[in-house]
DNA sequence: TTTATATGAGCTATACATGGATCATAATGC
DNA sequence: GCATTATGATCCATGTATAGCTCATATAAA
């Protein structure tokens, strides 16, 4: 019992990716496509696509949003385009943002 | 040199990841929460949050949408409530679908 | 300016997710 | 009905993401 780490997930981060793993099994089925064929195209094993569709956490980030992208699910309801458009819009507000976050030396407790 | 995988990702799943990354600095600098103070949050080290702002796609489902989640950054733009009950729409759906996807056993080359 | 701190980058050891196999069950199509 | 195949659930070996440091730089506040 060297580490008991465990990391724990909030309710909400659970749903939203029980909730991601629905909707691409079902956009799987509907497209006909078996977990083998998506696994392929994946270029990930069969277990990993079936953990992804149960909605295991510990899942890669890139396998999941590869899987999403194989069976039709827009993550930011956008296509590539304009995807690369808001990330450059986004650059652009985070250059406007300070370069470092910093905390009043003590003021008092704002962790409410 | 006995495995040189290096998983591809597609163009899409990679800005997505970008994305993502780029929303959770910007909203995280927003309001004024350093690295480290987000990393304690939702329980992850300093640098695997770096990696997720950068849109490392090799990183952990669960601690993206956690760090998302705390930064405020909804994925599905629902509160929990709304979650589950998409959820258990999804769920029904999947109900609906044949349990097994069955292709046909030798029409013709459809994987065009 | 000076000082303190946030950030970025690199490194290593280790816990653990992944791939690949097997087996059992279920379910589709004939 | 039967035969075929998709799915689910294990297990294990291994590649690798992770935590936890260190150091260097940049940046905000005094």
């Amino acid at each position: 019992m060297s580490k008991v780490s465990a990391r724990t997930y909030s309710r909400y981060s659970l749903e939203a990716i029980s909730l991601l793993g629905n909707l691409i099994r079902t956009a799987r089925k509907e497209r006909k496509m078996t977990v083998q064929e998506v696994a392929d195209r994946a270029g990930i094993s069969r277990g990993l696509l079936q953990r992804i569709e149960k909605g295991d956490p510990k899942c890669e980030l890139g396998a999941t949003f590869e899987v999403a992208t194989i069976v039709g699910i827009k993550l930011f309801d956008a296509e590539a385009t304009t995807l690369t458009k808001h990330i450059r819009q986004t650059e652009d507000k985070l250059a406007l943002l300070p370069k470092s976050v910093r905390k009043k030396v003590k003021v008092a407790d704002d962790d409410f």
